[in-house]
DNA sequence: GTCTATAAGCCGATAGAC
DNA sequence: GTCTATCGGCTTATAGAC
């Protein structure tokens, strides 16, 4: 909130945020934070207590930015709600081409951390999901459209799907598929099938 | 191939795949991996040259096996492509609720190792998932479904998403979810939408 | 609040005997 | 092919001065 020129623990956060996500949690260590934060360990470890809460504190640090980033490619996007969400699925793909792309933080900080189901970043990385998933009902509720629940996690399916595929084989494009069958999805919720076309 | 009681190198990588797969490369030793194996450090290093090796080995010994497994999911749901799909998908769910269940070892594997995109496990688990686009892409061909490429895409970004997401959450019913979009999805390429339904 | 210095142990990988 | 023993380096975290 404030605008200092920045504090000792938001340069640490900065800093690690940084490395995490370019390296993996697992392969940063804490002499490297506080190298890049440019001060000692000893300063580090006053900060924070442990890794694991300087992990939080990373995660934490990018879930807001994050759900702010989405609802802006949303807005960005002319026509309706099926075109929008599409359009925030093709300015993923496009951040995603960025050569320090490495996914999605939050899954991959998940993925490492699989063994400890109760780590304060897992809580946080949940969290945060159902927060887009949340954005995503109200936003289909607003719209008039039926089955917003299930449509919206749907939408979150296909975003972390696109994140998984497109790290996995450094290929953007998954993404852009991702939000075609978003907007199928959410086209066939805005105008129920007919019965004809029942199985 | 051969039946033997199980060579040395065949110990080594099983006891490997259950390590790295219950907490994560990162967090394995190759201490732990020998002990497990019930082996010394000097003998598994005689079999494998390095770490990165044996990771590629615990991938590539995971690839056909969980092919089959989708492929048995899918053949065992009654109804047509639609129908076995979802079933697939419902199967997966079950399966995540095994207490040992921690995602796809495929997708936390290439998340460890995000900063590396040439090692050798990335390009194996990059094919792994081809294959099942690919295999995908037969069983919609065979089917008289057009659209069977980005369909087949799609089908995988659902998979792939859910299994982040029941991580994430460790709840599974996020799969039948995906299993839901996968039927809706496959039901309009089977059955094109009519133009009083276009936007 | 920040520093220097170090504890105590684990890491991947190797030497050399048999 | 398997063993015992160990290297050199890196890990998280802490002690005590200022």
């Amino acid at each position: 909130m404030t605008s200092q020129p920045a504090s000792t623990r938001e340069r640490i956060v900065a800093a690690a945020s940084k490395l995490f996500y370019a390296e993996g949690i697992g392969r940063v260590s804490m002499d490297a934070v506080a190298e890049k934060a440019g001060i000692t360990k000893r300063t580090l470890y006053y900060h924070f207590r442990s890794k694991d809460d300087l992990i939080a504190a990373y995660l934490n640090g990018r879930d807001q930015p994050n759900l702010l980033l989405f609802q802006r490619w949303f807005d960005a996007t002319d026509g309706g709600t099926a075109e929008k969400t599409r359009g925030m699925f093709a300015s993923l793909a496009q951040s995603a081409r960025h050569p320090k792309w490495k996914g999605c933080g939050f899954l991959r900080t998940a993925a490492e951390l699989a063994s400890m189901p109760g780590h304060p970043a897992m809580k946080i990385g949940a969290g945060h999901k159902k927060k887009f998933e949340q954005w995503m009902r109200t936003v289909f509720e607003a719209a008039g459209i039926e089955g917003g629940a299930l449509l919206s996690r749907q939408i979150l399916l296909l975003l972390d799907g696109s994140f998984a595929a497109a790290l996995l084989h450094r290929d953007p494009t998954y993404m852009e598929a991702a939000g075609e069958a978003a907007y199928a999805l959410i086209m066939s919720a805005s105008s129920p099938l007919p019965q004809i076309l029942g199985k």
